[in-house]
RNA sequence: UGGACUAUGGUGUAAUGGUAGCACAACAGGUUUUGGUUCUGUUUGUCCAGGUUCGAAUCCUGGUAGUCCAA
């Protein structure tokens, strides 16, 4: 429980259809504008603590702070250290979230364990799979391609069928007005404000190990100077401070010598990406499918895809329409229709021209 | 040293002597459980000093700075 809407809706809604629930909020991170002066918890614990008071349910507060930084945030840290992307989001579900979640229902004899979520359940063929959520705004199942089979086989998601606007209705309805009327989302996240400042504060020598570096053309002509390879990521327009007359966007990322090469928006696009460690239910079900799709970032189109496995282990995706901006550390989420078939990362696409040049007739 | 040319926001450019405009950058806001994208809005300028003119970015003189050619 976050104390959200999304997490208080869930919970009310499973309490009436007569489960037993037990609330767990972590405490992952303390962000200083999370905290009201005088208390010595963060907003979201204090509020998901009078919820559960209110709901007369059992509650635990998980205070994960030092594995959550020792995980995640280091995760952070390293992608970009390396001149990728990454996803905390997709890590911290199965390994931190639902994994937490897991210890304390089996500590608490729960069944069960559940989230607010946007997305919803389905078994097939002996797997269970995740479905996105009727609300196409607000569907999240982008997240969670990384979750196990074993931990799904466990899990809930009450709002999976519902749009937003009905779970603000619904908490309405249950006499939490005020709550159905709060701002969206005051989600535990550690980016308080801009990543940049959040990697020069916990990585505090990135500027010596880094360093000013030159932005460079396709043809590698120096364009001008930028800060560092790790405050830029693919596809980035704004606040590159460099005027070219036209937009700029960063199309590569070379932390070898920490160049970041920029172009215009059409040099963005491709047919073709790699993907790595994957988690699919059946592999040979998306290297099958016949409507496979795949969304590489939250909140857009699934774009209609085939795959083929590599040698090396790779997936290699061959997009039917181009795709913007494939960035390394990013998730890969293959859709047939509404349902998750699994992810994986976007790999380094280094060499991709090769590859694709020896692999191309394995998809017909 | 002689000659030629240029000087407009942070950058690049436009304006037959008549309200200094555009692109990019920057900033702010909207959208958003990552990063990024996108949308809306905003700020900032005629190198300096004189002169001509009703009126000067524009014409004239001088200065300053830069570029090129010659030596």
């Amino acid at each position: 429980m976050s104390g959200g809407i999304d997490s208080s809706a869930a919970c009310i809604m499973l309490q009436e259809q007569g489960y037993e629930v037990v609330g767990v909020t972590m405490r992952t991170w303390d962000v200083a504008s999370h905290f009201t002066p005088g208390n010595d918890q963060p907003n979201e614990v204090i509020e998901a603590q009078e919820l559960a008071a209110r709901l007369g349910i059992e509650h635990h507060v998980a205070d994960v702070r030092t594995e959550f930084r020792q995980v995640i945030v280091q995760y952070f840290i390293d992608e970009y250290m390396r001149g990728r992307t990454p996803n905390p989001c997709v890590m911290c579900n199965p390994l931190f979230k639902e994994r937490i979640l897991c210890e304390w229902a089996d500590r608490c004899n729960c069944a069960w364990i559940a989230t607010g979520h946007y997305c919803q359940l389905k078994d097939l063929n002996g797997y269970r799979y995740i479905l996105t959520g009727d609300d196409p705004l607000k569907d999240q199942s982008y997240f969670l391609w990384k979750l196990p089979q074993e931990i799904l086989r466990r899990m809930m998601f009450p709002l999976g069928g519902m749009t937003k606007a009905s779970v603000r209705d619904y908490l309405a309805s249950k006499g939490f007005e005020a709550k159905a009327r709060g701002g969206e989302s005051m989600e535990i996240c550690f980016i308080e404000k801009d990543y940049r400042e959040f990697l020069k504060e916990h990585c505090p020598d990135i500027d010596e190990r880094i360093g000013p570096g030159w932005f460079v053309d396709s043809k590698g002509l120096k364009l001008g100077q930028h800060k560092g390879f790790a405050y830029y990521t693919i596809g980035q327009r704004k606040g590159l401070e460099i005027a070219l007359g036209k937009p700029a966007y960063v199309l590569k990322i070379n932390p070898a010598k920490n160049t970041v090469m920029l172009g215009d928006a059409d040099q963005l696009k491709t047919y073709y990406m790699l993907v790595e460690d994957y988690n699919v239910a059946s592999l040979e079900e998306l290297l099958n499918c016949k409507e496979l799709s795949v969304r590489i970032r939250y909140r857009s189109r699934s774009i209609p895809c085939r795959v083929i496995l590599l040698d090396s282990g790779q997936l290699l995706v061959r997009f039917e329409q181009e795709a913007s901006a494939i960035t390394p550390g990013q998730s890969a989420v293959f859709y047939e229709g509404n349902r998750v078939l699994g992810g994986g990362f976007i790999a380094s696409q280094q060499a991709i021209k090769k590859i694709v040049a020896e692999n191309e007739a394995k998809f017909l």
